[in-house]
Order: C-alpha cells, then sequence, then structure tokens
DNA sequence: CTGTTAGCGCCTTCAA
DNA sequence: TTGAAGGCGCTAACAG
C-alpha cells in the first residue's frame, strides 16, 4: 500500500531494458519496433508494478492529451448534459476522454477556467458561452487551443459553432399554434443579449408576418431566460386584461417558471383548473414535458447531436492544428484562417394530447 | 495568432531576470522573496506576453493539480449534477477546480477512467460508483491518490463516503403514508445490488414493522432502478387483481415511469384518471414533482449536501496525504490506516398538496 | 534578494 | 532492434 506509483524506470529496471524500449513497447504506435521477446518482459513488467502513464509527464513531451472538455454554464442543466454526453460518445470514437467544467455561469470565471484548461490540461475545448461576449474565447483559439462554442453564439468571435435551427423552430412551433386557430400569441420570456432568444424571438415574429399579423399581436412578455423570470411574467399575464389564449415560452426554464405559476393559480370559480384557459408552446421538450398542464407543443432540440456535432469540429480543427506548420508566414500574409463553420441543426416539433 | 503561449523563459527574459525570481514572483507564496521592482517587471513581462502557466509541468514538479474529480455514471441526471455542484462550491473556498468525468454506467470505464484521472490530472477522487464492486477504486485509493465515495457504497472497499441517510427516509416516507390510512403498501423497483436500493428497502420493511404489518403487505415489486422498469411495474400492478392502493418508489426515475404508465392509461371509464387511484410516495424531489399527478409524499436528498460533504472528505485526505513521510514504516507496524468515515445526511420529507 | 542547477516522468531523435 | 541523451515547462534547493 502507499507505494509511490512506478515510473517508466521501474519498469525498464525490472524488464532489464531502456526506459526507451519500455516506451516504445507501451505505446502500440511504436510497438512494432521492439522484438517480441523485449515487449513481453516489458508487459510483464508493466503488469507486476501496476504501472500506468503519467498524464502530465506524457503531455509535456508529446503536446497531446487525448482530452477534449466542455465548459458550461452549470452543471445541474439537462439541455447542457445531454449535450456533453453526445460530446462523449463521438470523443470515445476517436479515443478522446471527455472532462466537463463549469463557468458558473459567470464570463469572468469562464476566461479563468478556461485559460486554465488550455493550458495542456486539454487539446480542445467546446464552450456553451456563459454570456454574449467572446474576445476571451478567440484570445485562447489564437493560442492554438481549438475553441468550439455551442448552443449559443458570442460577439466578437468567429469561431467554429454547432447550434439548433433556432429561428426555424420557433416559426414552427408558432405556425402550429396559429393553424390551431389563435391570432393573438404572447411571446414569454426571452433575454435579447442570448443569441438563441434573439433567433426564436426573430422566427416568432416572422411566422406572425407570413400570417399577415402584427408582430405584437399577443402583448408579447420579454425579459429573463429563468424559472422565476417565467414565474413573474406568468403572473403578469394572468393579472393583464384580456390576456391571450396561446403563449410561446423562450425556454424550458421559462416554460416550468410560467406552469408553476399556473399551478399556484389553482382553479376558476367554476372549478376548472385555471391552466385550462391557456395552451402553451415551449422550446425544449423533457420528459417531464407530457406532464406540465397546457403544455401542447414543444421544439425539441437534439441537445447530443448538438455535442457530437461540436466534438466533430474540435476533433477537425485539433488535427489541423497537428500539420501547422511552426514557421512563422511571411509579414503581412497570414494565411487565411479557414472559415469559422457554422452547423445548424433542426428541431422537431412535438404535440402534446392533453395541452 | 498562433504563436507558441509563452514560457518562464520568455517572461525571464523580458524582464531580465531568471526563470526562478518570475516562477517566485508569479507565485503567492513566494512573492515575498522578490523585490518589488523586479515583481513589477516579471509582471509587466507576464501581461505583455499574455503568459498562463503551463499545468502538466507545474504539476508534474509540484505533484499537485489543485483539481478534484467527479466521476459519476452519467452526466445527463439531475441528481448527480447538483451533487457536483455541491462539490464545486465546497472546492471553491479552498482553491481547487472541479473536473466531471463519466463512468458510461459501467464499472470497467469506471476503473479504466480512474487510472487516467489519478496519474497527475487531479489530486483526488470523488466517486459516484456505477456497479456494486469496489476494488478498482481501493486500489486507486491506495496507490495515493485519494478516493471518495458518494451516494452509494461497495463492497470490497474501505473507503470515506457521504451517503443520504435512506433507511430513515424511507422509513419516514413510509410512516406518512401509514398514517394517512394505508394498510397496504408496495415497495416498487430498486435493484439490490445497489446499497441505495437495499437501505430504503430496509427502512420500508421496519416501518411497516413498527405499524405492526407484514413486511409483505402491498405485494411489493422489486426490480429495476430505471424508467422502464418503473414504466413495467405499474404496467404489472395495474393488470393485478385488487392491487394495492399506495405505492413506495425507489426513485426518481422509477417514479417516473410509473407515472408515465398512469398517464397513458388514461381515464376510467367513469370518466376520472387512472392515477387518481393510487397514492405515490418516492425518493427524490424535483421541480417536476408538483406536476406528477399521484405524487403525494417525497423524499428529498440533499444532493448539493452531499456534494460539499464529500468534498471535504477528499480535501482532507488530500491535506493528510501531503503529511505523509516518505519512510517506510518498520516491517510488520503499518500505520493504521485512519477509519474510513462516513457522513450521513438526513432527506427531508415534503408533502404534495395534489398527490 | 537573485541566479544556477537539477530534476519531475516521459518521449524521441541520433547512434550503435 | 536497442540504448544514451536531451528536453518539454516548471519549481525547489543551494549558493552567491
Amino acid at each position: 500500500m502507499k507505494n509511490r506509483p512506478a515510473t517508466v524506470s521501474d519498469v525498464a529496471a525490472l524488464a532489464r531494458v531502456s526506459t526507451a524500449t519500455v516506451s516504445r513497447a507501451l505505446n502500440p504506435a511504436s510497438a512494432e519496433l521492439v522484438s517480441i521477446e523485449a515487449r513481453e518482459r516489458v508487459f510483464a513488467a508493466a503488469a507486476e508494478l501496476d504501472y500506468t502513464a503519467n498524464h502530465a509527464a506524457r503531455s509535456l513531451k508529446t503536446r497531446s492529451t487525448r482530452t477534449v472538455a466542455v465548459l458550461a454554464p452549470e452543471f445541474a442543466n439537462d439541455f447542457f448534459m445531454e449535450l456533453a454526453e453526445g460530446v462523449e460518445r463521438e470523443l470515445e470514437i476517436s479515443g478522446y476522454m471527455l472532462l466537463v467544467a463549469s463557468s458558473v455561469n459567470s464570463q469572468a470565471e469562464e476566461a479563468k477556467r478556461l485559460a486554465l484548461l488550455s493550458r495542456r490540461l486539454v487539446d480542445g475545448i467546446i464552450v456553451i458561452p456563459a454570456g454574449p461576449r467572446g474576445e476571451h474565447l478567440q484570445a485562447i483559439s489564437d493560442r492554438g487551443t481549438p475553441v468550439v462554442l455551442v448552443d449559443r453564439l458570442v460577439e466578437g468571435a468567429h469561431l467554429d459553432a454547432a447550434l439548433s435551427d433556432n429561428e426555424a423552430g420557433a416559426a414552427e412551433l408558432t405556425r402550429a399554434l396559429l393553424s390551431d386557430g389563435f391570432s393573438r400569441i404572447a411571446f414569454v420570456g426571452g433575454d435579447v443579449t442570448i443569441s438563441t432568444a434573439r433567433e426564436r424571438l426573430s422566427g416568432f415574429a416572422r411566422a406572425l408576418a407570413e400570417a399577415g399579423l402584427p408582430a405584437d399581436a399577443g402583448s408579447t412578455r420579454l425579459g429573463g431566460m429563468g424559472i422565476e423570470d417565467g414565474h413573474r411574467r406568468m403572473d403578469e399575464i394572468l393579472r393583464s386584461d384580456d390576456p391571450p389564449q396561446a403563449l410561446f415560452a423562450v425556454n424550458l426554464l421559462v416554460h416550468l417558471g410560467m406552469q408553476r405559476r399556473l399551478l399556484e393559480a389553482g382553479k376558476d370559480a367554476d372549478g376548472r383548473p385555471v391552466s385550462d384557459r391557456f395552451v402553451l408552446a415551449s422550446f425544449d421538450e423533457t420528459p417531464y414535458s407530457p406532464f406540465l398542464p397546457s403544455c401542447r407543443y414543444t421544439a425539441s432540440q437534439d441537445a447530443a447531436g448538438l455535442g457530437a456535432a461540436a466534438a466533430r469540429l474540435v476533433l477537425e480543427r485539433i488535427r489541423a492544428r497537428g500539420h501547422a506548420t511552426g514557421f512563422a508566414a511571411a509579414p503581412g500574409t497570414a494565411p487565411a484562417p479557414a472559415e469559422a463553420r457554422i452547423v445548424r441543426l433542426g428541431t422537431t416539433l412535438i404535440r402534446h394530447p392533453r395541452g
């Protein structure tokens, strides 16, 4: 117990070969250069000593960790974590490992941890941005660690990204409500500094316009992306005169907050639940959506697909970086950086029977 | 763009000092040993070059990463991720960073990734075990990387752990149903190879016994911890003759599966939802619990608290390890390893008005 | 107060 | 096919 972990030299000594041979034998890529005999002795010794390579030392030398990080605003968020699982499955195919870190919903922390991660802990980073700016992300990318965005875009960075087609999804959701006969629809929640909210609002507005309706048909109530915000907006709606019957929630959390407020509202004088007065459509499907009383439509995002797409993007950048020469380009002729690629994934309209 | 990141030597050259001085100046612990002048020149140079320490090199030298990992069976699980956030908040206090990795619900992967993580990527590991055995965890711990268990215990390892008081929580939940007048209660779901399920079943049985009821009052239906399992068990219950009215779900997923089956069942001949025929109690509270039709009681676990407790346990071990001498103890007198400590956290009974 | 030196554990030419 | 040697970037003695 408490033995200091074995090193290559330990293995070399036990196997009666040099450390170079140990390294070669243990590394699949170079194992063929070692005689069968030596190789077996090395394997035996390694097993005997329970040897595992020191990751830090190896990556210091090879400048590669075969590891990618996902930096998410928070851990306890199903959407982010399903996305992470999508990343993981894709990475596995290429023999990479995933590490997830949190930016604690703060751009400052995001910058700090990004810097830490980028210095030889991981080969590439997939970021779900915590805020609207991206200069710090661009900086890390410029210094050689590929950075890919998912879910949201940011200002001030020109990076690869995997995103849902929020505009189209929102338009589809809106059209579904329209074709159910609702002509007054309120868009609820949404922080316009966040790209997803902007895109969804834009899709909503487009669908209304296409139907010949004014964009404000339904006293839209912007503001916020969290549970509390949804709760507050719903409260306002309940207090307002002649509120619209159809409501479009910008995301899951706002949706949940709204439903909570409706649950609190209980029943009408005539004994019918207040929630029956409304029909909701919302971005994001969850296992619980069928249980939310007035939820009729959701636009389900392919979280895992976004993750997988993002993973493919980083892996490509990581491999490309490998080919980069150390030579400085002639002054003024910096090689045009490959265009930032944006992958858009469609959403799926889901109808819930009860809503 | 694409400058190779600056190193200590780069900074040293620009600041016209030695690398040792750079290291000292940049390291808060030793910064006072450097003259103000030199320190400022170093800071200026570091800022100028946008220097960030290479984590791999540093940890290779210092044998410390100021990082702790959480290894969870999966990412997309609210309970695990809230637990991770608890860990993170506690680590932050001590200036440690959190990395989360997944064991993909496999003991084999768990062992592999644990080994990887333990080799200089992190100083300590908090594991939510993926399976019933723990020899591989013990092995890592024995080799010097502190390992702490959370949520579940395993056979074959003698490690610190932070756990919910499942036995008491289950008893409390059962008593609540009993005092509501139900004398036939079925325990639904539960894999007896998992310690949490065993403990909950035991608490359930104890509460029944204390009430003078036989343990099988209610045709208990064990088996499984996932959504599908809950769905299947509920299906069986619906098909059975004279099923018990009160049901105890072993955890959130089983609970959700049961509710799903009830939702599918729709309404009775008399127009009342089938879900009205049952009253459920379940481990694990979520933001969605109030919306689950027949959910009357939940035993809410303090996920973040478990994480924080586990974090404190690893940090203590990490610090203790620092004091360990390199000297081998006299043969036969290996210092008695400090007892493995088990922290138990209470659960909170929540009553849901509608259930 | 500062610089020189020597590795941490690993991989990778370069010679043999 | 193998070994010797150097160095990745950093820090911790040890001198000065």
